[in-house]
DNA sequence: TAGATTGTTAATCGATTAACAATC
DNA sequence: TAGATTGTTAATCGATTAACAATC
């Protein structure tokens, strides 16, 4: 099996769904997981054995603490990880303040910007630094992925100086294709889009 | 062809594309788009011609011109939509200050929140209200959808007060599954599974 | 005319679902 | 034992790619 970004996001969406049960339920089978989260059986039941190599009884179904643990650990939750933001303007600031990351063991440390306005700045206990420190904290703190954030036409260049740094991932929100070498790996969101599909649909709905 | 949200991203880095070149381009192939997004030529040309019904000519390509007011078309850039953000935390109050959204035709014209400490302050020139205020405020200023940042245990309640405001979309960045009534259209967004997919597959390939 | 490029039709690939035997 | 539920194998569905004829 592929582990695709839709498989990740239903996997951390049964993972929430399992740790919202009452602590009395302690078995579930993937009947239940499905139809409460409208998904198929086999699909929850395959998904669950590729992250979790949990194995259900027939009748009985999965004890809910064992695949809640072994969710956990594949997603991330019990292996920590660095990431800066760079680029602090206030989707960035946002993100360092983003409790939901923890879930998945990520820990934002600092953000970077070259702005003098936002330079000396707090957020959620971490520091905005000057850019021109980017590559000074990366030799001292070993940080594992950035947070792009930057205006379109400085994505490339700040990119190349993250590639430099040694960081091996880029969570880029500017919407421009970055050319990076093999073996760094870009994920790149589009907010506006996602929520623009929506509107979309809605307006396909209204003509019909 | 089925519009996906995939295939809507990709829509809109073509447009990005397209929108950077310097002005003396005036025709494009789509060989020339693929290469530069890495990306297959027919895909891009079925996804061109699906969304803008461009023609283009065989030698000369697609007129750039008219291919970005027909991507700007069918992305939304000309219809324009209201949203309001229902739960103003740092995310919902960056979403308020995202500019990005306008090309897409989108205007967030208000946040509501249950917390006196939010109430009465100003993002990007838009009030934050209380959420007491959200039936009246939807009667008075048509809405089209919402963005909901709530706590996960108000989330089901928020959501059933925007279905009977009439909103027929809701982008929802809270991990549980809502239940809405037909035609009302839920988009789960779960920043954090996003970047915590890149984290995994940095783990993987420190195992090779 | 020759070559680049389009758009279509058929083939492939991957993800989801259906069917069903195994088992608690 | 009977019924619920698992996990696997085969079928379907949809998205992407390959092949190719049409055409500027």
């Amino acid at each position: 099996m592929n582990l695709t970004l839709t498989v990740f996001r239903r996997l951390s969406l049964y993972l929430h769904y399992l740790k919202q049960l009452p602590p009395e339920v302690t078995r579930i089978s993937a009947t239940t997981v499905a139809n409460e989260l409208g998904l198929g059986e086999v699909l929850v039941r395959k998904e669950l054995s590729f992250a979790s190599g949990a194995v259900g009884r027939p009748k009985t179904g999965y004890v809910v603490a064992t695949l809640i643990h072994a969710l956990e650990n594949f997603l991330g939750y019990h292996n920590h990880c660095r990431a800066i933001v760079v680029g602090a303007n206030s989707l960035g600031r946002a993100l360092m303040n983003y409790d939901e990351f923890s879930d998945y063991g990520l820990y934002v440390t600092a953000a970077f910007d070259d702005r003098e306005s936002v330079i000396g700045q707090f957020e959620a206990g971490h520091p905005v630094l000057s850019l021109d420190d980017l590559e000074q904290f990366c030799r001292q703190q070993p940080t594992d992925l950035a947070i792009l954030n930057v205006p379109k036409g400085d994505a490339q260049a700040v990119c190349d100086r993250l590639v430099a740094c040694g960081l091996r991932a880029i969570w880029s929100f500017v919407p421009i294709a970055l050319k990076v070498p093999e073996g760094v790996k870009v994920h790149y969101e589009n907010m506006a889009a996602s929520l623009a599909l929506l509107t979309h649909h809605l307006r396909s709905a209204e003509e019909d």
